[in-house]
This record gives C-alpha cells, sequence and structure tokens, in this order.
DNA sequence: GATTTGTATCTCGACATCAAGATAATGAGG
DNA sequence: CCTCATTATCTTGATGTCGAGATACAAATC
C-alpha cells in the first residue's frame, strides 16, 4: 500500500468522517511536514554556529545587504517578517552576544541602524557557508529535472500570497 | 524577470557570496514561506472555532482514532510528534477549556486516558468541516494535474525523513 | 513655536515550545 | 517481597513569539 503518514491520517477521516473530500489534506500535509524537517535540520546546523534560527535570520538578513552591514530596524522589520516586539528581542540577544551593535541612526533621530560587528560577520559567513551546503544535502533526495519541476509548482502556489512580484 | 521574494534573496547572496550555489535555497524557502501562509490560513479558521492549531491537533487526533475518542498521552505523543511538557500543557489547556478530560488508565496506573468530551466532540467536528473547506480552498491556485505532481514529489521527498512507511 | 499627527522602537503580559530532570508506578530478577 | 531498570507523565526554566500599548522623536500645520 506504501501509505505514509499523512496516508494514515487521511484513511482515518475518510472511516471517521466519510462526507468530507480530505484530498487537499494530503497536498498540504506533507507539504508542512516537510518545512518542519527542514527547519529542525537548519536549526541543528546553525546551533554548530552558536546562532539560533532566530538570530542567522537577523545576521543573514544583514550580511546580504553588502557593506556596511548595516540597516535600520525598520527595514529589518520588513524582510524579516516578524512584530517589532520580536525584533527587539532579537536584537537585545545578537548585541549582547556581540554579534550586531546598535548605532543611533544620523538621518532619523528616533531610529538605530543596526550593524554587523566584527564577530557577527565572521560568525554569518561561516554558518551560511555551512548552511549552503546542508540545504544541498537536504535537495539530494530529488534529481535536476525534479527540483525544476517542484520550483515552479511552489512558486505558482506561492503568488496567491505573495502576488507575482514579491 | 518576475522575482518573487525568494529569487530577490538568492539575487543578493550570488552578489556578497559568488562563491556560494545557492539553487536548493530557492526550493527550501519556497517551501517554507508557503507552509508558514499555509499555516496561518489554519490558524485563522481553527480560531474561529476557539481553537488554537495546538488544540486543534489534539482533538481532531482524538476524533480521527474513532469511539470511543481516547487515546493514552503516550498514543498522542507518538501522533503530534511534540514532547511530553508540550503535551502536558495542551492538555491542561484543553481540559480547562471542557474539552478533554483525563481519566485513569484502567491497564496502567501510571497514565492517563485522554477523552474528547461531548463538547469536544462538537468543536472538533464542526472545526474539521471548516478546516476541509478551507483546505480545498487553499489548493485551488493548482489544477487537479498539477496537485497530483506536486503530492508525488513531496511524497519523495518526505520519504528522506520519514521512511517509505511512515 | 505650539499643537497635532505620524513614525520608530521598546516594554509588558500571555502563550507555546523544548530539554532536562523529577515523580511515581510497573515489571523483571533474584 | 525487595531491588533495580524502565516507563508514563509532570515540572521547571530558558527561548521565542505575538499583540497592545508606551515612549520618544519628527514632521506638518496652525
Amino acid at each position: 500500500m506504501d501509505m505514509d503518514q499523512v496516508d494514515k491520517i487521511k484513511a482515518q477521516w475518510n472511516r471517521e468522517r466519510p462526507d468530507l473530500d480530505v484530498g487537499p489534506m494530503g497536498t498540504i500535509g506533507r507539504l508542512g511536514r516537510l518545512a518542519r524537517h527542514l527547519a529542525q535540520a537548519h536549526a541543528e546546523c546553525f546551533a554548530t554556529h552558536g546562532l539560533s534560527p532566530a538570530g542567522f535570520d537577523v545576521l543573514a538578513t544583514l550580511r546580504r545587504a553588502g557593506p556596511p552591514h548595516a540597516l535600520t530596524v525598520k527595514d529589518l522589520l520588513a524582510t524579516t517578517m516578524v512584530t517589532s516586539g520580536t525584533m527587539t528581542n532579537r536584537l537585545d540577544r545578537l548585541e549582547a552576544a556581540g554579534q550586531v551593535r546598535r548605532v543611533p541612526n544620523p538621518e532619523d533621530g528616533r531610529g538605530f541602524v543596526v550593524q554587523l560587528t566584527e564577530r557577527g560577520r565572521a560568525d554569518i559567513d561561516a554558518a551560511v557557508t555551512d548552511h549552503v551546503a546542508n540545504q544541498h544535502r537536504l535537495v539530494a533526495a530529488l534529481n535536476n529535472e525534479e527540483r525544476a519541476a517542484l520550483d515552479a509548482l511552489l512558486g505558482t502556489w506561492l503568488t496567491v500570497f505573495e502576488g507575482s512580484d514579491g
């Protein structure tokens, strides 16, 4: 029969609630489970560099922005899609770890510019190198053709939520 | 160019770290974002029935099991993939809400059987009906052929983490 | 320049989660 | 029937998250 965990759940619903068509549950369920496994694998990789997923998210955003690796809190909020309370908490921890510093924003007395420290720069560069290698391992179960097909399908679906221009 | 948010992130990495091949990041990133959007949509649906995603998870597991809608805490742990501390917390809240009750397990004096109450049964039946309809809306962006292709690809990939027999 | 409105960031309180360790009951061997 | 390893569940402490509201500065208007 080749039933995975998601198929078993669907079979249970079919037995208990035959009035429901649970087809979409398979697609959504597998996608959700896969996302969880991948997030777990990422977290383990980040942890080897002393980073949480939350910390990686912020440091990577600063690193990707290019020199001088500094963004306003507002910019970080827009990119990372967390609330301001969450960002304050993340920055407090990263600052305590010496990976970022808050500098008053010369262009706006209300706010700060958040900048990677030397240590933060070194940490994120090492972490992302490892992270990318890890991602290559994680997708190795699919060949190039399968991965391209999956990319296309995910892209199509994602536009429902994010629009075609991001 | 038709760049979505994930493509923009990849482009930034290509500029800042051209030594890295970030192809897999697109696949994994889109999958992760999609999962987040779907989880958000689910949570909103559950909330209309007074349930959190965590509460839905537990009540649905009990409901799917069939009459008498009772499982040991151990069984719930195995199915829901959370830690025992998390499950204790979930059960405390569901019990306080009158949706489940803990009954001493007659077959093992150390443990409990967790059972849906009448109210819990009514709540989960209403919630799952709505939930399934919601899932149909969420997958509507893909036609049947696309959804089947996606199912197959996700299934292939998922076996890396869960094995082919669940 | 005083008032109003808006914006950037932080504070606070409520939850959810995990990991590690505590508690308590079972069962196997002697 | 003790003792010991095992198992089931709960407790505790650290993180991470959100939402609502506070604070502080800026910009626009009077």
